[in-house]
DNA sequence: ACCTGAACACCGTTCAAGT
DNA sequence: ACCTGAACACCGTTCAAGT
């Protein structure tokens, strides 16, 4: 009765896909991308290297996996937009893509995870389903719904990943690159940077976040109002 | 009458940070990030890999300088924008945000390597200095400024390091990422996905940059009007 | 079927020693 | 002052062999 698909004889198998990537992304809060590593993560399953590779083919393959479960903290279920719930296209977007930031930002280099690799998997998928739809349903050409949502990912990935570059460990408190960016920046001919240097380096990234988001969103419904 | 800043003396010395920044740059282009090591770039430089520390402290510090060298490639004089040479504000920093797209695409992983580091070399400050400098003359207040600046650099980094992944050799002929993705998006239950999957896998990144770049430019140009 | 042990072909970085 | 030679402490990945 046992089909080749489901074993269950033999023994318990120490190691499945699931746990492995649930496993890796604690790993990966703790000691961040560059140090994880197939040895260490092995370690923390009380398991070898090479066993590793009976599940995920390569590296990248367990990147790919860890990136597509980073996404499902994302709900693009129809009805989650704001506190309301049906709120107008522009909310529904703005809702998802502060979810995708969000999603990235839950776990230590998560952008840098994300924008490594290419999921084709449900999370993944769902999120881009719902982003379309929003777009789709309102009023948006196929093209430009298509345009719009990579922009906005693409912009969302790259925000990210300096949100997340800015506040790396490093070594002790937060200088580093503030301090040398400040430093070269007052001693060149740079009026404009040293004019905006304080908000170029304030940390406050999620108003950075939500001004760029507002200037696209607005720069989508002037397209859309053009096109009717 | 040599001082110590000027040797001269002793041998020709036959490394220097110049040479071999534009080594790298060269090395870069031929294998790609992943395969750029430090014995393969002192291999063709004609020397040991230990050599390359007397020069630079890391390779992290030889990658800053990889990106500030890349970045040179925009002219970030002032009268540079389009054909004409005085465009207005949005065709003034239309030409910037187009030209760093363009230095990151001159190199191959060009924006993998602009985006795991930040130099604060001239270059870098240059590029800053003048896309600031339109947005201020422009009427922006700093704040918005700064903010619509980080808005451009970051979706220009996102969307560019995703072209460069998009057209990464891996193998062979160009499949791979676009026919899993079709794939798994025709298997499953996702009409808005299906309905824009040929240009969410064309190969126009022209186009997609455009697009979106076209987004920002009238989402601030509408937050400009409203502040006056 | 699943994992171990051990190897292969590499890495970035350091540093005594040479010239 | 600048580079070599050699080492240290790692990597990702493979694969015969065990159970």
């Amino acid at each position: 009765m046992t089909s080749p698909s489901t074993p269950s004889r033999g023994r318990p198998a120490r190691l499945d896909r699931a746990k492995t990537v649930g496993t890796a992304l604690e790993l990966l809060d703790d000691v961040g991308l560059e140090a994880l590593t197939m040895r260490r993560l092995a370690d923390r399953l009380g398991v070898q290297a090479g066993a590793l590779y009976r599940h995920f083919t390569t590296k990248q393959d367990l990147l790919t996996a860890m990136a597509e479960r980073m996404l499902g903290d994302i709900d693009a279920s129809p009805g989650a937009a704001g506190a309301a719930g049906a709120a107008d296209w522009a909310g529904r977007l703005r809702a998802l893509v502060r979810a995708m930031r969000r999603a990235l930002l839950a776990h230590r280099d998560g952008a840098r995870v994300f924008g490594g690799t290419h999921s084709v998997g449900p999370h993944t998928l769902a999120f881009a389903e719902a982003a379309l739809g929003v777009l789709r349903e309102a009023g948006f050409k196929d093209e430009d719904a298509a345009r719009a949502f990579m922009g906005m990912v693409n912009f969302t990935l790259g925000h990210t990943l300096e949100e997340q570059a800015a506040s790396a460990p490093d070594e002790g408190g937060a200088p580093g690159d503030v301090g040398s960016l400040r430093e070269a920046v007052l001693a060149g001919p740079y009026p404009h940077l040293a004019a905006t240097i304080t908000v170029l380096t304030s940390a406050d990234f999620d108003a950075h976040f939500e001004f760029a988001l507002d200037v696209q969103i607005e720069g989508l419904r002037h397209l859309r109002s053009g096109a009717e």
